[in-house]
DNA sequence: AAATATTTGTCCGTATGTATT
DNA sequence: TAATACATACGGACAAATATT
C-alpha cells in the first residue's frame, strides 16, 4: 500500500472533512511519509491532493498544531513535531521503567487516586480470589517526554497489598511500591491487548481528541510462587507507542 | 470506570454527534453493557441520556445495524446482534487456522491480489535479505462468521518461495502453502503491534465505516533452522478481536 | 379477545453547521 | 467577506408492529 496516496476523504460520513484530513494526516506522519525533512507538501497542494478546499486542509493542520503533530512556520511551511513511537516490549519480565529505558528522557508515574473496594467477576477470576474480596485500585498517569503516555489501573489484594497505594505515590513505581512490600521480584502472567476508540477518560487524562485510538493492555502479573499479585489494565495512547512481543522481551 | 454512563457528547467537534453516539455505543456493545439479554434502552430514553434528539440516535443505531452491532425490531426494541470478541494467540507457533480453532464456524483465507516487487528497506531488514532482492508480496483477507475479520500483506522471497501465490490461491492457508513448497514447520521470531484508525483500504476490505479502528500486527517468520521466511503485516478489525500473549500461546 | 401502552419507522418543516465558490 | 448548496440536528405528529393489561 501506499503510504503517501492520501487517499478518497468520504463525505456525509458523520465526519468532518477537515477531521478527516487530520486523521488521516496523524498517520502519514507517524507513519513516517514526508521524509526526512519533515516538511509537509504546500496547503495548496495538499488541497487538491485530498480533493478539498485550501480552507478545509487549513482547519486540519490548525489541529495537528495544537496537538503538537505538527508546526507551523509562516512563509516557510508545515513541518512534522512528533517523534518516532516508542517501543513497549511485552513479555515475561514486563516493566514499564525498564522497557522504555533510553527511549525517553523523563520518565514520571503519578497516582491520580486510589481505593478500595470489593472484587468484580473479571477481577475475582484473574486474580484467583473469590468475588467480594477487598482490593485496593489504583488509577495512575505515566509520562514520556513531558506528554501523557498511557494511564493503568491496577488492583491489589487489600489485605496483603495494604498501603501500596502510598508506596506508589512516594516511588512512582509499582516495580518499586511492591519491594517495599516485600515482593522482589515478579513475571507477567498473560496480556491481553484490544485498541479502541478513546473515552471521555481517556480524552481528559491523556489529553486527547475526539478520534485518537488507544490500545488496552490486560495483565496479570504473578509473583515467584505463580501466585497472582496484581491485574492491571493499562491504555495507552496509540499515535505513541508499539508494542513488541519476542526478540528478547 | 462506569462502564454505563454514556459520557458527554461534544458539539462543533468536527464529528456528527450521532457518529459520536454510535461510536460510544459501539464501546458499549463490546464492553457487555447492556446484560444478557442485550435488549437496549428505548431510543427516547438513549436520546435523554446522550442529550440529543430521538432522530440522532436513530442515526447512530442505524450505522450499528448496517455494520451488524445492532439490530431493531419494529414495536419490540433494538438488540445487540454482535457476537463476543475472538480470542488471537500470539506467540512462538501462531498460526491463524489453529489459533481461531473452536471459536468460529467458517473461516476463509482469499487471495486478493500478488505481485512480484523488489525489497524496501524495512521489508529487508526484517527478512535479513538485501534492498532491492525480489520478493512476492500477497495481499489476503480472511473472514470469521461470514464477515470480514483482518486483512493481512506478506512478503517471501521470491525465489525460494516461487509459486507461493498459486499455492495459497488453491489451499486459503500459508501454513499449507508453505507445505507445498517443503517448509514443513515454522515459528513466529518476533511481533510488534500498533492501533490506528482504519484507512481507505481497511474501510473497503474488513467493510468498516469511517472512525473504526484496527490493530496491526507486525511480524517475522522464520524456519526451524531460524532463517526469516516471511515478513507480514496484519490489520484486524479490533472490534472483532483481542490479540492473546502468553498463557500457553 | 379487546383496548391500551410501548417502541420503532416515516414524514414534515426549520435552524444551524460545514464546505465551496 | 458574502452567497450558495448540502449535511446535520431538532421538534412534532402519526403509522405500524409488538407488548401489556
Amino acid at each position: 500500500m501506499d503510504q503517501m496516496t492520501p487517499g478518497k476523504i468520504q463525505r456525509r460520513s458523520g465526519v468532518a472533512l477537515w477531521r478527516q484530513i487530520a486523521d488521516r494526516m496523524r498517520q502519514l506522519v507517524s507513519a513516517g511519509a514526508f521524509g526526512e525533512t519533515g516538511k509537509l507538501p504546500p496547503e495548496l497542494l495538499l488541497a487538491e491532493q485530498f480533493g478539498v478546499n485550501r480552507h478545509t486542509v487549513r482547519s486540519a493542520i490548525a489541529l495537528l498544531v495544537q496537538e503538537g503533530v505538527l508546526r507551523s512556520e509562516q512563509g516557510r511551511g508545515t513541518f512534522v513535531q512528533a517523534r518516532p513511537r516508542l517501543s513497549y516490549p511485552i513479555g515475561m519480565r514486563t516493566r514499564f521503567s525498564d522497557g522504555l529505558a533510553g527511549q525517553t528522557q523523563e520518565r514520571i508515574g503519578v497516582l491520580i487516586s486510589s481505593q478500595r473496594e470489593p472484587a468484580g467477576t473479571a477481577v475475582a477470576q484473574a486474580l484467583g480470589i473469590p468475588e467480594g474480596a477487598p482490593l485496593i485500585r489504583l488509577e495512575t498517569r505515566a509520562e514520556a517526554d513531558g506528554r501523557p503516555l498511557m494511564r493503568s489501573t491496577s488492583w491489589f489484594d487489600a489485605i496483603r497489598f495494604a498501603g501500596i497505594d502510598d508506596s506508589y505515590a512516594a516511588t512512582g513505581s509499582i516495580t518499586a511500591a511492591l519491594k517495599e512490600l516485600g515482593i522482589e521480584d515478579y513475571t507477567r502472567q498473560s496480556t491481553t491487548v484490544t485498541a479502541q476508540l478513546a473515552d471521555i477518560g481517556d480524552l481528559d487524562i491523556l489529553r486527547l481528541s475526539p478520534g485518537a485510538v488507544v490500545l488496552v493492555a490486560e495483565a496479570v502479573d504473578a509473583d515467584m510462587a505463580g501466585w497472582p499479585i496484581q491485574f492491571l489494565r493499562t491504555r495507552f495512547s496509540a499515535d505513541r507507542i508499539e508494542l513488541r512481543i519476542g526478540q528478547g522481551a
